[in-house]
RNA sequence: GCCCGGGUGGUGAAAUGGUAGACACAAGGGACUUAAAAUCCCUCGAUUGCAAAAUCGUGCGAGUUCGAGUCUCGCCCCGGGCACCA
């Protein structure tokens, strides 16, 4: 038999399957059930297919023929993301039109495709920059201003330089463009922006509520990561609007907090440079040229400057006063760019004690740091330690250290118990409590010049020893706790606490611990002047609000803020609207038409698509290309025929990803963007995959159009894609990123002239588990490539044998090892688990390339098995070597037996306190009883339990007997 | 700093709490061959041992368990995302 030769059998088989349009078609009537699987379509950039579209295609191109083989009809298509900056730079840079290098590209994609036997619905192809395809997004365009959701507000915006372009605040990457990386500046222009804020939360649509962008995300089957970076993204936290009265003013600053809880220990107040407020007060300003001074200064500070250098700066307010509405204490009010004017009130309160920034500003500026909350540290209390030292011990261990790590030494007496543990030094016999903790300290820390500040509790009670730098050079300080024992609550009392460092508990809170089972410790967090504490704890020195801990005074403030009107309940989120201008060529125009008389006026939906102008020269001005296109730029009015001009920008290209997949339902439609007959059909997608970098920005936005179409009753279904997975990056050899300057990208090209389509295939699946980074292996390419050899000749020269009744001469084993594998392919391409399915048909071909004789029918099940993954390989065997007359993807799915996938002989193991002491042969069914009898009576286990008694022995079926002596 | 992932042989990696290293690559040895390629067979975590075998071994330290790569706690390192969001 010659060997395989993969350069003419896979281009044969390539187009066998572009003449038979049945076996990757979606069906529009067709009575099996639909699966929608589609792939994040590529920007068909120059650089040509990378080996991590390959990994992804190639997965959901084996899940798609794996479904279309389980009796689905399969949509699964393919088009491009076709407008975009890189085409326009290129063309800039080559001077070569954006329409003819993307042209160029895209057939190189559909080449490079269709080399490794991707199984797409080509009849389905869709182009982005197509008049056909931008028809449509700006018909969407138009669907969102018609309901309000799509507006145009002048807005401090991120401008690229070198792109000369405003770019979303998603692009931008460290300051930088991420497309570019030049500098971002922040301008002042006029920006079309999508509503997208409107749809955070749950809404009410025509047909019924729709899921908010939060919500959403509990009931569609995407990676955990991806969701909790969508949530990050959008931000959302509660907290309060307070009202800080201005002195002599009548007017107030209305300052956003999550932490209401420490606002007894707010000691000034911070406004952005932005924030209107401060020119409304101007007037009362002392210092009023060097306020002016600091916030031009600030303007002129771009947002990379602002975020390398991250020192705070700032100026006070001099004669402004605030009134902390709490204790009526008046603050002073400073103006710092720390404070982000667009989120919240673009002010806030400052708690240097318990907020990092405010920290940092108040000791550059020397403002005074009040501590409001001390921390908490549970243990166990005293009854569990009286059942269980060791645990109380170790588990003391762990949360002392979690809370002081290396800044504190501690020790702990239990005497009282007559036990004695110490976490980290102890008392040794005849010494005291404070002389221990002392000396503890100064050996740990190497000081000498230590003392005991306080002491509380005296010997009746556990006795909790801090030590801590800088409260006077390592001074000791004792922690409040609280403890139960029999007659001793008295002595829990009001006055008693009241004594304690700096926790000051109520009457009922005292109760309240008595009543606990574990009672709790707690103690006092140093202000140690090296960092603020931002966790929750116990408020003290609040008024009324003292004790409480940090959610219930967060609770109990708000309610006093809402009934005393200072003060009021507010949900703010990180996520912004989405500003969608872009003053660039290579996008779809914004269809908008300024006229004198009537304004803002939409194109009519008659009117589009507005098509992009040919005669333009697309170079970079600051302004964009089409308003030099006078063709373009001067139009009549659809209402009144005055005139008037074309809005000259274009959209970001995220608007035209954020609906494609819905156009792939209905992809030549003139009359709508998508008949609703279709959509029910195919949508939602069933699987959705591609890289992790679309984790916020597209699969974001593409939520948003769905839930905007959701909401008028366009479409029946609030998320687009049910599930979701992602491919993990491939690296080149070396372990860095594939990129043309270093010179080490792999050409899929190349390897599939090497290697073979097959190969390639098999070879990037079983790089490893798909989501995991993984780098590229040249030499590993072998195995795959070896695999596929093996097959190859088993089928050309082993005896395939028709088993009608009983076949003679063929292996028992074999019909196990083929069920077995049915259902491990079988639920390992369910589970994405594609490199450990691609090993058990290796285990299978090497089980079965030991015998001559095989069964053909399990041979051709196999193939079936093989199918998706080596597609080409599977069909010139199935067609030209078994001689069968039509394609193996016409084939149904084989069934494994449970029954058939067991062994009926395993290997037993035996252990002896845990350790292996023999391994012996049994049948799979054997009795609980039985087996137990055969692994005592083991010589080898004999050994080890020979005169001993035995106490237990454990029996996991089929698999081990555990002794334990 | 915060939020996600990871850390297992020379390498890529397997492993519902139950035989760690399946399946591969590379390497070494052998068979066939005039020779090479291809193919086939053997070895392949470490230490000790002639062997049988024993001990150790999944980033580090503890814990739970008859039994831990897997579960719990603490720590270290690497990758990714967010980052003055109050």
């Amino acid at each position: 038999m010659k060997s395989y030769n993969h350069k003419k059998i896979e281009k044969d088989w390539q187009k066998y399957w572009s003449e038979h349009l049945e076996l990757s078609e979606a069906q529009e009537n067709s009575a099996k059930p639909k699966f929608y699987c589609l792939d994040m379509f590529p920007y068909p950039s120059g650089a040509g297919l990378h080996v991590g579209h390959v990994e992804n295609y190639t997965a959901t191109d084996i899940y798609s023929r794996f479904k279309r083989m389980n009796g689905f009809n399969v949509l699964h298509p393919i088009g491009w993301d076709a407008f975009g900056l890189p085409a326009e730079n290129y063309a800039i840079k080559k001077g070569v039109h954006p329409d003819k290098s993307t042209h160029d590209n895209i057939k190189n994609f559909i080449n490079q495709i269709k080399n490794i036997g991707i199984s797409y619905d080509w009849s389905r192809e869709i182009d982005t920059s197509s008049p056909e395809y931008y028809k449509w997004t700006q018909w969407f365009f138009l669907f969102l201003y018609k309901n309000g959701l799509a507006y145009k507000k002048k807005a401090k915006a991120n401008w690229c330089e070198s792109c000369k372009t405003v770019v979303a605040n998603e692009q931008v990457v460290d300051g930088k463009c991420e497309r570019c990386g030049g500098e971002i500046i922040q301008k002042d222009l006029e920006q079309w922006f999508f509503k997208i804020t409107d749809f955070v939360e749950d809404t009410d649509g025509e047909n019924g509520k729709i899921s908010g962008l939060i919500n959403g995300l509990d009931k569609i089957d995407w990676p955990n990561s991806t969701k909790i970076a969508q949530k990050n993204w959008i931000g959302k936290s509660e907290g309060t609007i307070v009202k800080f009265q201005i002195k002599d003013s009548g007017k107030n600053v209305e300052v956003f907090t999550t932490r209401v809880d420490t606002i007894f220990g707010c000691t000034y107040v911070v406004l952005a440079p932005e924030s209107k407020l401060v020119s409304e007060l101007k007037e009362q300003v002392k210092n009023k040229e060097e306020v002016e001074k600091y916030i031009i200064d600030t303007k002129k500070k771009t947002d990379l400057e602002r975020m390398e250098n991250k020192e705070k700066t700032g100026v006070e307010m001099k004669g402004i006063k605030a009134i902390n509405p709490f204790n009526n204490e008046e603050v002073p009010v400073f103006v710092a760019d720390y404070v982000i004017a667009t989120y919240g009130t673009g002010a806030v309160m400052a708690v240097p004690a318990h907020d990092e920034r405010d920290f940092e500003f108040a000791k550059k500026y020397d403002l005074p740091i009040r501590q409001s909350i001390v921390q908490v540290l549970e243990t166990n209390g005293i009854d569990k330690v009286r059942e269980d030292k060791e645990t109380i011990e170790r588990k003391s261990v762990d949360v002392i250290m979690k809370h002081w790590k290396e800044d504190a030494y501690f020790c702990l007496d239990w005497k009282y118990n007559n036990w004695k543990s110490f976490i980290i030094g102890g008392v040794e016999e005849g010494e005291n409590i404070e002389e221990a903790a002392l000396r503890e300290a100064r050996e740990e820390s190497g000081y000498k010049n230590m003392k005991v500040v306080r002491q509380v509790g005296g010997e009746i009670h556990s006795n909790f020893f801090a030590v801590h730098k800088d409260v006077n050079r390592y001074a000791i300080r004792n922690c409040v706790y609280v403890e139960l024992i029999d007659g001793e609550q008295e002595k829990l009392s009001e006055e008693h606490t009241k004594n304690h460092t700096g926790l000051w508990i109520k009457k009922e809170k005292v109760a309240e611990f008595i009543n606990l089972e574990a009672p709790k410790i707690y103690w006092d967090t140093f202000l140690n002047g090296d960092r603020a504490t931002t966790e929750d704890g116990v408020v003290i020195d609040s008024g009324e609000f003292s004790g409480l801990s940090s959610e219930e005074a967060r609770e109990k403030m708000t309610v006093w803020l809402e009934e005393s009107k200072s003060g009021e309940r507010k949900i703010n989120y990180r996520l912004r609207d989405w500003l969608v201008s872009r003053q660039r060529y290579w996008g779809a125009p914004i269809p908008i038409i300024y006229c004198e008389k009537c304004g803002e006026v939409p194109v009519p939906e008659k009117d589009l698509p507005v098509k992009l102008p040919t005669d333009v020269d697309f170079k970079p001005t600051g302004e964009s290309p089409l308003a030099i296109s006078k063709s373009f730029h001067d139009v009549a009015c659809p209402l009144c025929g005055g005139e008037s001009r074309r809005e000259s920008d274009t959209m970001d290209t995220f608007v035209c990803s954020s609906w494609y997949y819905l156009r792939f339902a209905d992809p030549k439609n003139e009359k709508e963007f998508a008949a609703k007959k279709n959509l029910e059909k195919w949508l939602p997608v069933d699987l959705y995959m591609g890289g992790a970098e679309h984790t916020v920005l597209h699969l974001l936005y593409a939520r948003f159009f769905t839930k905007a179409l959701a909401k008028y009753g366009y479409v029946n279904f609030d998320e687009p894609f049910l599930k979701l997975r992602h491919q993990g990056m491939i690296m080149a050899e070396d372990g860095r990123k594939m990129s043309k300057s270093l010179g080490n990208v792999v050409n899929p090209d190349d390897v599939v002239e090497n290697f073979g389509a097959d190969a390639l295939r098999i070879y990037e699946m079983f790089m490893g588990p798909i989501d995991e980074m993984k780098a590229w292996s040249m030499q590993n390419v072998n195995g795959p490539k070896n695999f596929l050899d093996k097959v190859w000749k088993i089928f050309g020269e082993k005896e395939l044998i028709d088993c009608g009744n009983g076949c003679e001469g063929i292996s028992k084993e074999l019909p196990i090892m083929l069920h077995k594998t049915i259902k491990k392919v079988t639920n390992d391409i369910e589970g994405f688990n594609f490199n450990t399915a691609i090993s058990q048909m290796m285990i299978f071909i090497n089980e079965f390339g030991k015998h001559d004789k095989l069964p053909k029918a399990a041979m051709e099940k196999f193939l079936i098995l093989l199918s998706p993954f080596a597609p080409h390989m599977a069909e010139e065997i199935w067609q030209n070597v078994l001689e069968h007359k039509n394609s193996i993807f016409l084939e149904k799915w084989p069934e494994f037996d449970e029954a058939m996938t067991k062994d009926e002989e395993v290997e037993m193991v035996v252990q002896v306190n845990g350790k292996i002491r023999d391994r012996i042969k049994i049948n799979a069914e054997i009795s609980e009883e039985e087996a137990k009898k055969i692994a005592l009576e083991s010589e080898k286990v004999k050994l080890y339990t020979e005169g001993k008694e035995i106490r237990k022995v454990i029996f996991v079926k089929g698999k081990l007997v555990s002794v334990v002596i």
